[in-house]
DNA sequence: TTTGCACTGTTATTATTTTAACAGTATAGA
DNA sequence: TCTATACTGTTAAAATAATAACAGTGCAAA
């Protein structure tokens, strides 16, 4: 009676908080602290105290009364659900300067979610690596993607370039795809799309801003 | 008695979708279409048609029946919403690939929310420009925050100096800023933040892409 | 040993966001 | 001129997410 915890179910917000939970975790491991209070978190992601025990208890994660949770133990328990067991592969299409950030960021920061390959098109790139990473030819998309087992690709290829290389990306077997261009992209619904634009966020920033602003007269 | 609409109980989900239909708008202008369809819209952006027209009646926009919208008038009053009237001048700190990458994007996209200067410590940025913005040292941070009026900043620092940087644009008056680094801040209520860290969203990804795998077996 | 305190864990409530339902209407075609 | 169609706009309902309320508990100090 497999009675594993169905963490289907989870909140896409916290989904996206258990990953924030384990980055601020992981600092604190650094700073050699063993436990660590609901408060302390939430103070670090901006939130109150009751929504992250409220998600520690979504994952039936318990800490301990008067000492709060142990650090080490729930980073190996976002791990076990956030994680894909057996690790997934990564790629960045588009090696300039956002491709370029990607690489330097993510690379060696998650042992269960690695950027295995970049491609690009300009052959001053291709054949060299990037940050440790190498980067290839887009004409072989197909096959590296098949032989190095990639199951996400990242897209930071020149506006123009977004929805060829997305259909690219599909038909190669890609399951999900981080779009960081502004050009919007069509998918099959087997694949998982997240769409990022950076000026609607700093549009939004710029919205509440003016908003505290007009507030003021 | 000025009715002027009261767009600060707008959702924040309807601002950020705003922004991304004055995107897919300015796309199809450009494709010389006047007019566009609820669904066509929804379409785009991955959403319903409802959710498309629920978003325009809150901001009291009609469109014509059997016509749809028109791509201009919507363009028009979707920045009389979200654009500051005199421009918001905004900067980034941290000239490395992130910082470059959207200098590139940003600059002369939205003539109402500009990148003015950029900062950064190496003495070969200092002074020599990125996709035609100025790189200034860090030292002169307060100093052209204030000449140049700018009240949005971009962090793309290296990690270890975020903090710091976030303290210096408080403490210079800026009024909204974007970490684009994985290291939270803390900054004043009267100061709006957003923070963004690719691997959440990665790492989100791999979450649904386990999951759609974990659904097939 | 008792009381207050400082935490966690859970349920209940409220707020926000999305989706559904449907009323209204201009156009096109019969 | 009647009817079906293809849209918009609005209200109602449902789903999701955040917040509040509070019960439980063990340590610490008196």
């Amino acid at each position: 009676m497999g009675t594993k915890k169905n963490y289907k179910h989870l909140p896409h917000k916290t989904i996206e908080r258990l990953s924030q939970y384990r980055r601020a975790l992981l600092i604190c491991l650094d700073n050699n602290k063993s436990h660590i209070f609901s408060h302390e978190i939430a103070k670090i992601q901006h939130i109150t105290p009751v929504q992250v025990r409220r998600d520690l208890m979504l994952i039936g994660y318990s800490g301990t009364l008067r000492k709060g949770y142990n650090i080490q133990d729930l980073i190996d328990l976002i791990g076990t659900i956030i994680d894909n067991e057996e690790g997934l592969n990564a790629t960045i299409i588009g090696i300039g300067n956002l491709g370029r950030a990607l690489i330097k960021y993510l690379s060696g920061k998650r042992h269960k979610l690695e950027i295995v390959a970049g491609f690009d098109t300009n052959p001053d790139k291709i054949n060299n690596e990037f940050s440790g990473i190498q980067c290839y030819s887009v004409e072989q998309l197909e096959k590296i993607i098949k032989d190095k087992d990639i199951k996400i690709g990242i897209i930071t290829v020149p506006e123009d370039q977004t929805v060829e290389t997305a259909q690219r990306l599909v038909d190669a077997g890609i399951k999900g795809i981080l779009n960081y261009t502004p050009k919007p992209v069509e998918v099959p619904e087997y694949v998982y799309l997240e769409e990022y634009d950076m000026i609607t966020t700093l549009e939004k920033i710029a919205f509440y801003v003016k908003m505290a602003e007009d507030q003021e007269k």
